[in-house]
DNA sequence: TGAAATGTTGGGGCG
DNA sequence: ACGCCCCAACATTTC
């Protein structure tokens, strides 16, 4: 029987993937990776997301060898691959589960048209999101500009249940002994991961261990805890969310019984419609990775400072909550999200620099850097998107710590020079008594940056800057 | 999914 | 006893 080549992108799993289960049905499997980075520019996967997608192709290659259909690795360009693909199998039928960014929609097109043109049929799946891109409409038929409305109508529409892993895979006869995921060079010349590798187990085995961990406790303490970063209290899904390890339509199915409006899930699920809701906007608005969403907000009086984006990224603002997270999201490729959201406003309100400048690092630094995700969530602490934070709310990088961090457990950890002080010090050290540092071992200017602004008269620029941009409304 | 400034209220010290 | 002031606590407004 004609095999069926399995394109596998960002849906890095077996359970809950139509494109593998539709092709197993039909008889021999051919699954094959496609490493063309330059097809996805200009946001080809940044160095945390390699080293990730490296792991989770080690992973889903033991997998399906295992299943018998092994994984096929190779290098773009993606037609030519798959092509050339289809010839060494004899396979006349690609699939795949299509990618939601709109950036990447023309490859698509154009990878379709070249196998059709060769006499390939294809088929492509929806997989990525809980809702069929497209179908959250309100009442005039348009997309939703604020979350609270979107998450009504959505929460509205049943769920996909997830399809379960196929049964039994066959592979191409005689198969295996391809390239190894090393042959595509996603690893880092220097091995800076071996943080990550602690803090992570990437693939869908790694995923669902995530999933049933969250699922089991600290999903019904959710609301109470998912602030505080020193807590376990998130669901750490969202890398495996992003390369497709586990659908959403499982976690949602995993986590509801019923309608999730009232559900003890809900709030986390509203977590995850946020996912949806940026993927929504990207599809309606897909200039907004670059461009604001409110186009007044491109004549904001940005500054150009690459000596304060340098301190920035690499944790030496002088605040402490500020810098614990940018070491965490260094040595992880992750930060709690209440902390990306003060670290995100100091560098756009305090430092003044533009929020593109803070998601093109988040996008080279995350495991979960993810285009839609990356770009709501920027513009919305800079207050140019939807949904958006006024520009006036400005995060207080000494109160969030104090109120979030309140043992200071989480900027001990990941600033560890000053561990010594006292909790009342800990988010403010340039406030304490010379006493109180010298016995904590803090010198200030040597140990510990002195804050490279101050946050009160930060405020007040931001602030002005923001009252010429909504002057010439 | 802010914070600061400003306004209001009420208790207590005190002349 | 009374009014005055101070200020904490809370509410509202403003940025």
């Amino acid at each position: 029987m004609m095999a069926t080549l399995v394109w596998l992108r960002r849906d890095l799993r077996l359970d809950d993937n139509p494109a593998l289960t539709v092709a197993a049905a039909h008889g021999p499997v051919a699954p094959i990776f496609v490493w063309a980075p330059d097809e996805e520019e200009p946001w080809a996967p940044g160095a945390a997301s390699r080293w990730w997608l490296h792991q989770s192709l080690s992973a889903l290659s033991a997998e399906l060898e295992a299943a018998d259909a092994p994984l096929r690795l190779a290098c773009g360009p993606s037609a030519e691959a798959l092509l050339a693909e289809c010839r060494r199998t004899g396979a006349r039928r690609v699939v795949w589960n299509r990618l939601p960014e709109p950036h990447l929609q023309g490859r698509d097109e154009a990878v379709a048209h070249a196998l059709a043109s060769a006499g390939i049929e294809t088929a492509a799946f929806d997989a990525c999101t809980l809702w069929r891109p497209g179908s959250i409409r309100n009442g005039s038929g348009n997309g939703f500009q604020v979350f609270t409305p979107f998450w009504r109508a959505a929460a509205a529409i049943p769920v996909v249940e997830p399809l379960p892993r196929p049964a039994r895979l066959r592979g191409v006869e005689g198969d295996g002994g391809g390239m190894p995921p090393a042959g595509l060079g996603l690893l880092p010349a220097v091995d800076w991961a071996a943080e990550m590798r602690r803090a992570w187990q990437p693939g869908e085995a790694g995923a669902l261990e995530a999933l049933d961990a969250f699922a089991a406790g600290p999903v019904a303490r959710y609301a109470a805890d998912r602030d505080f970063p020193a807590l376990p209290g998130v669901s750490r899904l969202a890398p495996h969310l992003h390369f497709g390890e586990v659908s959403a339509r499982r976690v949602w199915h995993a986590l509801c019984q019923g309608p999730p409006q009232g559900a003890p899930s809900e709030p986390f699920l509203r977590q995850l419609a946020w996912r949806e809701f940026a993927h929504d906007l990207l599809a309606h608005h897909p200039k907004t990775d670059t461009e604001p969403l409110r186009s007044e907000f491109a004549r904001f009086p940005w500054r150009s400072d690459p000596e304060a984006l340098r301190r920035w990224q690499c944790g030496r603002t002088g605040y402490p909550i500020v810098d614990a997270g940018m070491r965490e999201l260094w040595a992880t490729g992750w930060m709690h999200n209440r902390v990306r959201m003060i670290a995100a406003s100091f560098l756009v309100k305090d430092l003044l620099i533009p929020w593109q400048e803070g998601a093109r690092w988040f996008w080279d630094t995350l495991v979960d850097a993810d285009l839609a995700n990356n770009t709501m969530g920027w513009q919305w602490v800079a207050g140019c998107g939807a949904d958006a934070a006024p520009y006036f709310r400005v995060f207080n990088p000494v109160l969030q710590g104090a109120r979030f961090d309140p043992t200071g457990a989480y900027v001990r950890r990941w600033a560890p020079e000053l561990a010594g002080l006292p909790d009342r010090a800990l988010h403010a050290p340039w406030e304490a008594p010379a006493d109180v540092l010298r016995a904590a071992g803090v010198e200030l200017g040597r140990s510990v940056p002195r804050p490279m602004v101050d946050h009160s008269q930060a405020r007040q620029e931001a602030l002005a800057a923001y009252a010429q941009v909504a002057a010439g409304r």
